[in-house]
RNA sequence: GGGCAGUUACCCAAGUGGCCAAAGGGGACUGACUGUAAAUCAGUUGGCAAAAGCCUUCGGAGGUUCGAAUCCUUCACUGCCCA
């Protein structure tokens, strides 16, 4: 690949929210993939991760996906984890009160974090590192020090932080540590670039980028991510919004929330969370706008390559034949939960225990907005025995096998 | 430290003694339509109950009242202004 390829391959999916620091940081980036190809070495490169959940989403590996690209050209890449920052608590998401995670939480949390990351990353080109390591070394006056090299202005004109200010929640002041912190890190490690999603682009071009340039380094290239969004298309992926795709689930279950993504977000999770070129997303685009493809299509083939980054060929392939039966065929799946009949048992008590609903007023609900199926017929009353066993089916896509 | 304002269901937000399980919006869920897309339409959205109804919930605790989300006391948290 050519230098102009690489840069349009790592520039990819970013997303700097101002188009004159775009073209500044792929210039940059330009310079510096010229003079690492010249002196014979490769570029450092970090991505941060606070251990603070577990449990990865799609959205988590978007910036994995990007140090991946960095890996594949050659390039050193450090998995770092936030083992310090994670007890101060990034400001991009306030207002939950975070739990203080003792040094065996970090410990564990960080565990499960990389394994599920090196779903994306290669383990063996990857340097795994955590930031107490020389954070936990400071004192106080060396973060006085660090705090010379900036205003308190510079941080009100953060979006993040004008916003609360205008709409008068609170702003703590630990929140501007964590900055400090982190432009430390890109200063202890000699960074040339980091890459990180646009919540972290103060972070990043802000902090690390002047933080090295005070202490005599060149400033790193900042590659921003831009935002995955969920299972909604427009929200951001996450937790508190229930719009996530889990890295944990099955193969089928992943080919499906993909298959729901609505059709205008799908540019996104191409450019984001696939291992495809900049080329071939646009021979795609080409081919469903002059009707060439069917939409469904192109995105079954984004579901199939995704499923294929954490789960092989092999299943992807067999999640689209269970999808493509499930729900194009209206089949229902082979595999779902079972339950055993009791005798007797009133079909409403049955949704219950099956934990087919979380109440028996929401069962009751279910009734009578005719969302009850035994093998495809739909139940009317709730206040009998449930006929038979069969496949019990509540809404679309909750299924239980009584027996 | 002082003054003022605020804390309501998943989120935003109305409600200032009974007609309040609590308006409206968003989200979510169900049904129709479809490609598990979008848009649209209809409905549901605390729990128990077939229903009438009962129970729990308006930051926490206590009180006034026949009756409190609404009034009083106190505690906690947040914002604004002053120092």
């Amino acid at each position: 690949m050519n230098i102009e390829e690489q840069v349009a391959l790592l520039m990819q999916g970013t997303e700097y929210g101002d188009e004159d620091l775009k073209k500044a940081m792929t210039n940059e980036l330009r310079t510096r993939l010229i003079e690492a190809e010249k002196e014979q070495r490769p570029l450092r490169v970090y991505c941060g991760y606070d251990p603070t959940s577990t449990d990865l989403h799609l959205g988590h590996t978007i910036t994995m996906r990007k140090l991946r690209q960095f890996q594949d050209l050659g390039h050193e890449v450090t998995f770092l984890i936030g083992s310090y920052t994670a007890l101060v608590g990034d400001p991009s998401d306030k207002n939950k009160a975070r739990p203080i995670l003792t040094q065996e939480q970090v410990a564990i949390n960080s565990e499960t974090y990389a394994q599920q990351a090196f779903r994306v990353l290669d383990q063996k080109k990857t340097k795994v590192r955590y930031n107490g390591e020389w954070l936990s070394e400071l004192s106080l006056l060396d973060m006085i020090r660090l705090g010379q090299n900036f205003t308190v202005q510079q941080f009100l004109t953060r979006e993040n932080f004008s916003k609360r200010l205008e709409a008068g929640e609170p702003i703590y002041l630990h929140e501007t540590f964590y900055a400090l912190m982190q432009g430390y890190d890109a200063v202890t490690m000699k960074t040339d670039v980091q890459v990180g999603g646009t919540d972290q682009l103060f972070n990043i071009i802000v902090a690390g980028r002047k933080l090295q340039e005070a202490l005599g380094q060149k400033p790193l290239v900042g590659v921003i991510c831009g935002i995955l969004p969920g299972t909604d298309g427009m929200q951001r992926m996450s937790k508190s919004t229930g719009n996530v795709i889990p890295i944990n689930t099955t193969a089928a279950d992943m080919y499906g929330k993909v298959m729901s993504v609505p059709d205008v977000a799908m540019g996104k999770f191409a450019r984001l969370a696939t291992r495809w070129l900049p080329q071939e997303i646009e021979i795609l685009e080409k081919e469903v706008a002059s009707g060439k493809l069917h939409p469904r299509d192109a995105k079954m083939r984004l579901a199939r390559e995704i499923v294929s980054i954490f789960y092989g060929d092999e299943d992807a392939r067999a999640a689209e034949e269970a999808f493509v039966h499930l729900f194009q065929k209206k089949d229902v799946p082979d595999e779902m939960p079972e339950y055993s009949l009791q005798p007797g048992q009133l079909a409403l008590d049955v949704l219950v225990a099956a934990n087919l609903v979380t109440s028996k007023s929401e069962g009751r609900r279910m009734f009578e907005q005719k969302g009850v199926r035994l093998d495809g017929e739909v139940l009317e009353k709730f206040d009998v025995p449930l006929p038979h066993p069969g496949v019990l089916q509540v809404g679309k896509r909750r299924f239980v096998r009584v027996k």
